[in-house]
DNA sequence: CTTCACTATGTCAGTTCTTACATAGATGTA
DNA sequence: TACATCTATGTAAGAACTGACATAGTGAAG
């Protein structure tokens, strides 16, 4: 019956649901720091929004564009919004864990410590660098202490699991230097 | 020229870089807590050791099977070793971020509290129950404190980083109820 | 004045990966 | 005895996604 919706549709319907936008915006709204945990290439969504078209989930006006098409701007329909608000409830599935950095922690007895030092200093500064982000971020969001139902509780909240996520990575990052530091100097 | 190895190719080759297996095996390991991080179902495990093997990166010995065909047992050849070696230092190329609970953080403004609350309190008892498991792995790999050059210490290294993701998880999760909570009796 | 980045849509080829199917012996359970 | 589960390999269809290509106006930097 009704085609299967997959996630990253509800991605797109969770960003018009707070703002019509066009396929561009909505790939870099899905860049910007508080919602980077479901990103995809503009192809993808220009896919996808056909099929949410297709389903009624979205619609859409049109306004002169750039290019040689007009462009689109796509808003949330109350189907849509329906879907959406079910779907939040549903238990999430089960989902491929995968994390190349620890992947390369794995395999990392096998490499040179040195080299790895470097690797996990690069990754440490930009977990370091994020963090600064969502801190800053933080502590403007905290002082507003968003409601429930409004759409800024939902950033709030999201922004909440990417600070301590950039907090336990960063330190995470730290642990490995120093042991791979003192495998260094084994004194 | 050289078709490149996907990031799969790599997990597969640190597995193998521990015990000769079969396909069925790898993925068994690869479901294992300390190896969690980049999981995938035995027929794509299958389709890239024979890509491996068409590198010559890995080879295989054969021995009766249960089913129809024999059983091949996977080792890593000296050039898949020098390839994994190679790899493991090199940055991580940005993934994309992608977590379906995080997304219905995001869109949570949309719906019921306490259909919100159930859902994370399943998802807090399931980080739990893993950050026990770790916990416990954790204690006895401590103990031994194993050098690097080891694969132990790949697997300790890894394990951390699981333990402190657990940890993490299960606070936000803590503070997302706690946050519901105090939205449904306002006091 | 040229070049670059940004806005904006879309197609297309190809890769990665999942799900379901197919086969079959051994082992344990009801 | 029947049934499920584990071991073990593989195929095939299709979904999901990336990256390159194509087009084109505006505005800023050099």
């Amino acid at each position: 019956m009704s085609s299967t919706i997959p996630t990253l549709g509800f991605a797109i319907l969770s960003v018009l649901a707070r703002a019509d936008s066009t396929g561009y915006e909505i790939a870099g709204r899905m860049r910007n720091p508080v919602a980077r945990f479901w990103t995809a290439s503009h192809s993808q969504i220009h896919a996808d929004l056909r099929r949410l078209l297709d389903s009624g989930l979205v619609g859409y006006t049109t306004a002169p564009g750039p290019g040689p098409q007009e462009k689109k701007i796509y808003s949330i329909t109350a189907e849509g919004l329906d879907a959406l608000r079910e779907w939040v409830t549903e238990p999430p599935r089960p989902q491929p864990e995968r994390d190349e950095l620890v992947l390369k922690t794995y395999a990392a007895w096998l490499a040179d410590p040195a080299a790895l030092i470097a690797m996990f200093r690069t990754a440490l500064r930009e977990h370091e660098g994020r963090l600064a982000e969502y801190e800053a971020a933080w502590a403007s969001v905290e002082e507003e202490a968003p409601a429930f139902g409004t759409s800024r509780f939902g950033n709030m909240a999201a922004l909440r699991c990417g600070l301590t996520y950039e907090r336990h990575r960063a330190d995470w990052c730290r642990w490995m230097i120093d042991q791979l530091s003192s495998s260094l100097k084994p004194s």
